[in-house]
DNA sequence: CGGCGGCATTAACATGGGTTAAGGCATTGA
DNA sequence: TCAATGCCTTAACCCATGTTAATGCCGCCG
């Protein structure tokens, strides 16, 4: 039961939880809600929010100019935390809604303090995951500033394979993708137009196709190459190994 | 004398540390290397890298592409952490290069992690900056996304001196600034050439003059607005109050 | 059934910002 | 003293991307 859910998956990349931990973890996604889509999870400004992890559905983080303009800063799937550090300092500086319905856990500051003291390990993997979400935000930050439109298109589907490879929502050669043209805009700093054309151009020369919800590579390859895409960023590729992964806490051979 | 390292200062906006913190802090930073501008602290794909406080000095982390482009992610002023999650957990995916002579300390990743788990309150306080940095990158990709090129200048250097005056190196109308145009245009995903221009025009327009290594606001209200500027993602407005702040571990008030 | 709202698509046109190129003014160092 | 170098500045030109506007499709709902 533990082992299914897709942020345990994910961990499992950096740290294999003891059974001890994975309680506790358990207990802090006991309370689940389900989500329409479009339901805002939290806003700018929000004092004392929880901190969130989305079992299942799709989720977008933002933040909101005066003038109505928005810019998304991540896509949230399955098995992501939102908002933890935020949690325990300061207002929320960002807003996030859901894309598809979802079903999510709210966990009171209070609460992802006492387990954070209380299962270290658990917090490594945790602060793992926070950090991973980082490099992220650095790779889109690249994206926005120094790619043009088709280098930043392609960087970010691929980005989203990747994620979603690895709690299974992917196959090779693509993914079902909810994003509306608007989002990907949005995320990009493009406008819809742009988004569109660029869409088209990639389809007509035969490198992917993004189409009726789903996401299409046709040369993979070659999207990498455009895209300059290192998925470094994202795997655990040179672990310092200070915060000690991948072996239980008890076994002997852990470092 | 701890008192007086703006590292001190800065956090001091936060936590208060008691003698033993201060100690401890103090440790870490007995190590003090001084170097010449254009030193590289860091780059791209190290692993074991170190955790770096800047005593002194202006530095700048970016990320290179392949062909030469580059994305400055942050500039480093005195008193700020580099490193610190990424030395924990993963090689280095950033590189960090100093624009001034510079006086850092470099730690080494264990040190980091013992000093985290020996002093949490240390570890609270260091947590909250690399929050407030992760702040900073976000607006830091709105300003590129969704920012136009005078807006996006404005706000990068207004969040200059707001860090700058928590930290005694800015006046109320201005700060000393070693950054060439290009560090501007690779920090805002501009060119040079359209750096220069929005300069001109915002001096002609009144606003600001940056010249001979000074930034000098001539209508602050202005730029703010022009900017969109709200500092609030640079304060601790809005304390969630759950990682402790303000108050000596050992006070009764305490929370 | 018919209307409406959300989303994708395309075309025509406008412009912010990139590129290239050239010159100026310091500072440095031989 | 004279290069050489680094940085700033400006002009001319061009293109990637934005803007506006219209059309079509589809699903939902009254």
């Amino acid at each position: 039961m533990h082992a299914e859910s897709a942020f345990v998956r994910r961990l499992n990349r950096f740290v294999q939880l003891s059974r001890d931990e994975l309680d506790g973890l358990a207990r802090l996604q006991s309370q689940r809600r389900t989500l329409k889509n479009g339901a805002e999870l939290s806003w700018q400004g929000q004092t004392g929010h929880r901190a969130l992890i989305l079992h299942a559905g799709w989720a977008y983080t933002y933040k909101l100019l005066p003038d109505g303009r928005q810019q998304i800063l991540n896509f949230c799937v399955s098995g992501d935390l939102i908002g933890w550090r935020s949690s325990l300092f300061r207002s929320s500086d960002q807003a996030c809604t859901t894309i598809t319905s979802a079903v999510v856990s709210e966990i009171r500051p209070e609460r992802v303090r006492d387990t954070l003291l209380r299962w270290p390990r658990l917090a490594a993997a945790i602060l793992w995951s926070v950090s991973q979400d980082e490099a992220m935000l650095v790779e889109h930050l690249v994206d926005v500033g120094r790619r043009n439109a088709s280098e930043r298109l392609a960087h970010l589907l691929l980005e989203l394979h990747e994620r979603l490879g690895v709690i299974g929502l992917a196959t090779e050669r693509g993914f079902r993708c909810p994003l509306t043209q608007d989002h990907l805009a949005d995320a990009l700093g493009l406008s819809v137009v742009h988004v569109n054309r660029v869409l088209r151009r990639m389809r007509e020369r035969g490198l992917m196709a993004y189409r009726a919800g789903r996401v299409h590579f046709d040369d993979p390859a070659g999207l990498r190459q455009l895209a300059g895409f290192d998925e470094g960023y994202l795997d655990r590729a040179g672990w310092a190994g200070v915060v000690n992964p991948l072996s239980p806490p008890d076994d002997p051979s852990a470092i």
